[in-house]
DNA sequence: TCTGGGGTCCTAGGACCC
DNA sequence: TCTGGGGTCCTAGGACCC
């Protein structure tokens, strides 16, 4: 058996549990720029109809009014919280695949003897006593099943419930005729439509296709879902994470730019960024893409978007070298007269470190100049985020004219002691 | 009139996830 | 006025190898 702990509203969650005045108001968490809504808590959504991903202009007042307390995103925050959660998870499972920031599945393996439902109920009982946050708990002969347990876990039991196990015959087909093939994970618009074409509207009816339809027209991915929803598993938990095989950051400026020093200065301090987790995975990339943008949503801007993939002479991992080649390519994509809204990097063909080829007429050491990236890396560690920086990112003055904007973020209660260290 | 067989690597595009 | 960000896996087809 398989259990999937998943964190319940989880961005929300995390601000409460340092608020504790907001235990039981309504709360939301904006995306990047306080885009859009993309957490809501129970009293939130139970409020009124909260459309996730809706702009949060267009609802901001109405929402004000009923007493919604928002906050942007703060991702040093969750990251710290997830990390807290998933490694109290490891006391539970000696295999748990953390599967996303609020998610992980653990496997059960082994576990015959035990009351399932008593050991889930104990995994959510400690993670709530020592971070303040609530989880349900799906278990299932298989990742999809549970994942389908934690959904019904979710919609029908209390919330000091948020438990459900599917341990037999009879629960299983019960599930699946209950909840729409829309609802089951993997199945996403496309094929719903698909499926719905063909008669398919319950995760029943899916199972009752034939594999070779099920093949022919979703793949093995959707052969793998078939199989599991009638019992088999077939998905293996994956303890060790996998290194990235891409690194990529794009994020929406602050405001409009048409200035190109400004933009280059994002640029910059994406590359920054992205090289960073590169080295900390100890890894190199081959291919190095760029991308600038105007805002689509704008009906009266002149739209343009432009991307551009640049091959490296040598894999590589430094800052300053992928700096200077993503400058060559912004020039190369950038055109004047427009408004742009988005800046974009992302470093792909990424090879270890120790597999680096270098090139005939190159020394590698232009690529990777290890000592210089060690202490750039060690002091940032250190003293907190681009305490050292390529002077091409530009001062941190500049920086607000096109960083994300951010009014109601919280603060960085369980990191705060690096930024402190800073002053 | 006849024209092999068995592979790998890479990329773009589609679909999906949180 | 204001509309998110970061990934994965799979397949087909092209290029190339012996």
């Amino acid at each position: 058996m398989v259990a999937l702990v998943d964190c319940n509203s989880f961005y929300a969650s995390c601000e409460q549990v340092f608020r504790p005045d907001l235990q039981g108001k309504p709360v939301v968490v904006l995306s990047n720029n306080d885009g859009c809504i993309i957490a809501a808590n129970r009293e939130a959504k139970s409020l009124a109809h909260i459309p996730m991903f809706e702009p949060v202009f267009k609802i901001k007042d109405r929402l004000i009014k009923e007493g919604v307390v928002f906050f942007s995103s703060n991702y040093t925050l969750y990251d710290e919280m997830s990390r807290r959660v998933m490694n109290i998870l490891k006391d539970f499972s000696a295999e748990v695949e953390v599967y996303s920031i609020d998610e992980s599945f653990i496997s059960l393996r082994g576990m015959d003897h035990y009351d399932l439902g008593t050991y889930a109920y104990q995994i959510k009982k400690t993670i709530f006593q020592y971070t303040g946050l609530p989880v349900g708990v799906g278990i299932g002969p298989g990742k999809v099943l549970a994942k389908l347990a934690n959904r019904i876990a979710k919609k029908t039991t209390g919330q000091h419930e948020q438990v459900y196990i599917i341990d037999s015959e009879t629960k299983r087909i019960k599930a699946l005729k209950e909840t729409a093939i829309k609802d089951i994970w993997g199945i996403g618009k496309k094929h719903c439509i698909r499926l719905n074409n063909v008669g398919v509207i319950s995760a029943f009816d899916f199972t009752q296709l034939s594999l070779a339809w099920v093949r022919k027209n979703m793949t093995v991915v959707g052969e793998r879902i078939w199989r599991e929803l009638r019992g088999e598993a077939c998905m293996p938990i994956i303890t060790v994470p996998k290194s990235k095989k891409m690194i990529g950051t794009a994020k929406s400026f602050g405001r409009k730019l048409e200035n190109l020093e400004l933009i280059e200065e994002a640029c910059a301090y994406y590359i920054s960024e992205v090289a960073e987790i590169l080295r900390k995975q100890k890894s190199c990339a081959r291919y190095l893409q760029v991308f600038l943008q105007t805002n689509y949503h704008s009906k009266r801007d002149k739209q343009y978007h432009k991307t551009y993939t640049l091959p490296l002479s040598v894999a590589t991992n430094n800052t300053l070298l992928l700096i200077r080649e993503a400058k060559k390519i912004l020039y190369g994509i950038y055109k004047p007269g427009y408004c742009y809204k988005k800046v974009g990097v992302m470093l792909s063909g990424i090879i270890p470190e120790g597999q680096v080829q270098t090139n005939l007429f190159e020394s590698p050491d232009n690529f990777t100049p290890p000592a210089l990236m060690k202490v750039l890396d060690e002091i940032n560690l250190k003293y907190g985020k681009a305490t050292l920086t390529s002077g091409l990112l530009g001062s941190k003055e500049r920086q607000k004219e096109w960083e994300l904007i951010k009014e109601e973020r919280s603060p960085r209660y369980t990191t705060q002691w690096k930024e402190l260290l800073k002053i």
